[in-house]
RNA sequence: GCUCCCGUAGCUCAGAUGGAUAGAGCGGCGGACUUCUAAUCCGUAGGUCGUAGGUUCGAUUCCUACCGGGGGCGCCA
């Protein structure tokens, strides 16, 4: 319990419930910007006790013992408790924190099994910046989700099955393999892809003879297969290529696509239908959730079984349930998918759940997320109209870093220089994807993005340089500073302390909500804390050793903050820049 | 038509389970570089929190209606 505002809550929760009369009773502890916290719970209790809510804070601070914890307390206003933070309680705090490998950060309370879909490009199409989103977002994710000693489950859904695949396969063969494998493993993919589509469009022979290659593929035809498997190895050679560009944990063995369903598709319809869940509707098999209306206000259908016979996404999408929560034993599971898929996810839970295959426990969850748009505010295109690749959109990053970092500091070696152009160009795009808040859309800005100043990844990478330039010329041993206990004089030194503390909240603030957002807000506060603490408070300079010492000390933890939080974002974090 | 999400400073965004004068960054204006990297810091101006009601001791936050923007609404995924 690394945040002292927990701890006070702590302390003062049996205080409070004790005035209320054994009634369990919330202190409310929140910051304040008029002292280090304060405690509001006493206005809500005035009510209940017939008291004025500054009788009830009397009563609260003359119950209560805050000695070892609180320097100063003070009834303020209405009948506000503010408190202030010794200096000694803050130092000790943030000495333990120094000797937890975990920061301060808390353990999960319990062991939890979650999976993660992800990502979740189309085999034969370009990855663009709708993948980006859910890479970068669920990436960090996992991160914090392990950090905190889950057991996660990265599940990359990738779209390697249905109709499209006919018309693909038909192209590959018209196209001859050799040629078609080279075009694809370039990354050419949309072309491939454009190209197939529009034979299918024009050509009714074509369209005949994907039409059977469908038949063919689902009917698991050996040659069909085969050819279906050359489409999807250099697809997902080719994603891999931009997972590892990227900097995701993602790989080939994380790779679940809907084809990975395929032989559990006939039993989600039986074991719906032995449930007495499945209605027959203008010829498809379908399932009616309650609550959910067309346009004419009739019930609307899940359709697990099209007219043709056929199954689709709704289909897999159960299976994937059936098989994420018997076979894997999921607690949790996440769907890092764009807000669009809203409706249809929550239809599938409905049903899922209506059908018995999710524990009461069990947690489905969509992580939704917005759309990424340009400067006129509508989905971002390149110049040319398309959807922006997003590999091109790495390089330009990275090279756009590499113009930035060869001004800033040209006296870097030029491999160095091109090592740090990729961690803060590859920093920037994540950090910009994960800053605002995921359900909203956001305006994709190359000037914002890349600018060393405000809230951005150069800005909090710089930080952590800095620190690191720091040691370097000091020459003192990062470890060996780490049990030293911080004197806390000046304000600066003061506030930057509480700011570390609050890591473990801010930790969990962003896992309580899925919103990695969070975690930016308070690295970017430490970021700019750290900043004021450095402009006012010298440290190779400092008026005595003891106290270089101790600035080191709060420089080390910075540094370590820093760093693990970023990392846990997925982000990079040089030692130079 | 039904339904979901969004609407905070000129721009881009934060505002935890409602709490005291609504915060940053950019841009504007004014300061600080023989310096531990100025890729920074300090100060200042700028907002009827879409509108109108309601609940509450207290509402940017919760509820209702409306306005504006976007998404979804049966065999594509």
């Amino acid at each position: 319990m690394a945040d002292p505002v927990l701890t006070v809550a702590e302390l003062l929760r049996p205080t409070f419930t004790q005035i209320a009369g054994g009634v369990d009773s919330d202190p409310v502890v929140r910051r304040s910007d008029r002292a280090d916290a304060q405690v509001n719970g006493s206005l809500a209790l005035a009510k209940v006790l017939g008291k004025t809510p500054r009788e009830v804070a009397q009563m609260v601070l003359d119950a209560a013992d805050l000695s070892g914890v609180c320097s100063a307390t003070e009834i303020a206003g209405p009948g506000f408790i503010n408190v202030t933070f010794s200096n000694e309680f803050l130092a000790s705090e943030l000495v333990a924190a120094a000797a937890d490998s975990r920061l301060g950060v808390r353990n999960a309370p319990a062991k939890l099994k979650v999976v993660v879909d992800y990502s979740a490009p189309n085999v034969a199409k370009e990855m663009h910046v709708g993948h980006l989103r859910s890479t970068v977002i669920g990436d960090a994710l996992v991160r914090m989700l392990e950090f905190v000693g889950h057991s996660v489950v990265r599940e990359n859904h990738i779209g390697d099955w249905g109709t499209p695949f006919g018309m693909l396969i038909e192209h590959l063969i018209d196209l001859g393999e050799t040629e078609a494998a080279n075009e694809l493993s370039v990354g050419d993919l949309d072309s491939f892809y454009r190209q197939a589509r529009t034979k299918f469009d024009s050509n009714d022979e074509f369209k005949e003879r994907a039409r059977a290659r469908v038949v063919l593929l689902q009917g698991g035809d050996e040659e069909t297969l085969r050819m279906w498997n050359l489409l999807v190895g250099e697809s997902t050679r080719y994603f891999d290529k931009v997972y590892r560009t990227l900097g995701v944990l993602l790989t080939a063995d994380d790779l679940m696509g809907e084809s990975a369903y395929n032989p559990l598709l006939a039993q989600v319809v039986d074991r719906l239908r032995a449930s007495g869940l499945i209605e027959m509707s203008d010829g498809a098999e379908v399932v009616f959730p309650e609550g959910f209306l067309n346009r004419e206000n009739e019930p609307l259908p899940l359709i697990i079984r099209k007219t043709d016979g056929g199954y689709n996404y709704a289909t897999s999408d159960l299976a994937c349930v059936i098989d994420r929560v018997e076979r894997i034993g999921a607690n949790v599971v996440l769907y890092v998918v764009g807000s669009p898929q809203a409706q249809h996810l929550e239809m599938v839970a409905v049903v899922s759940r209506k059908a018995g295959w999710v524990p009461e426990s069990t947690e489905l969850t969509h992580v939704a997320f917005g759309n990424v748009l340009g400067a006129d505010r509508k989905i971002l295109k390149s110049r040319s109209g398309e959807v922006v690749k997003l590999d091109a959109l790495l390089t330009e990053s990275v090279e756009r870093a590499a113009d930035a970092v060869k001004e800033k500091n040209a006296e870097l070696p030029a491999a160095q220089q091109a090592e740090v152009a990729r961690q803060i160009g590859i920093g920037a795009v994540k950090y910009a994807d994960l800053s605002t808040d995921r359900i909203k859309d956001y305006v994709f800005d190359w000037e914002r993005m890349l600018a060393f100043e405000g809230n951005t990844s150069p800005y909090l990478q710089y930080a952590h340089a800095r620190i690191c330039s720091i040691f370097r010329r000091t020459g003192v041993d990062r470890a060996a500073v780490r049990g030293i206990t911080p004197t806390l004089g000046h304000s600066a030194e003061r506030a930057l302390t509480v700011r570390l503390l609050q890591f473990d909240t801010a930790v969990w603030d962003t896992l309580d909500k899925y919103s990695p957002h969070r975690l930016c807000t308070y690295l970017y506060d430490l970021a700019s804390e750290f900043s004021s603490f450095y402009e006012h408070c010298p440290i190779l300079r400092a008026d005595s050793e003891e106290q270089k010492m101790s600035r080191l000390a709060l420089c080390d933890f910075t540094a370590r903050v820093m760093e693990r939080g970023l990392a846990l974002l997925g982000i990079e974090s040089p030692e130079q820049m």
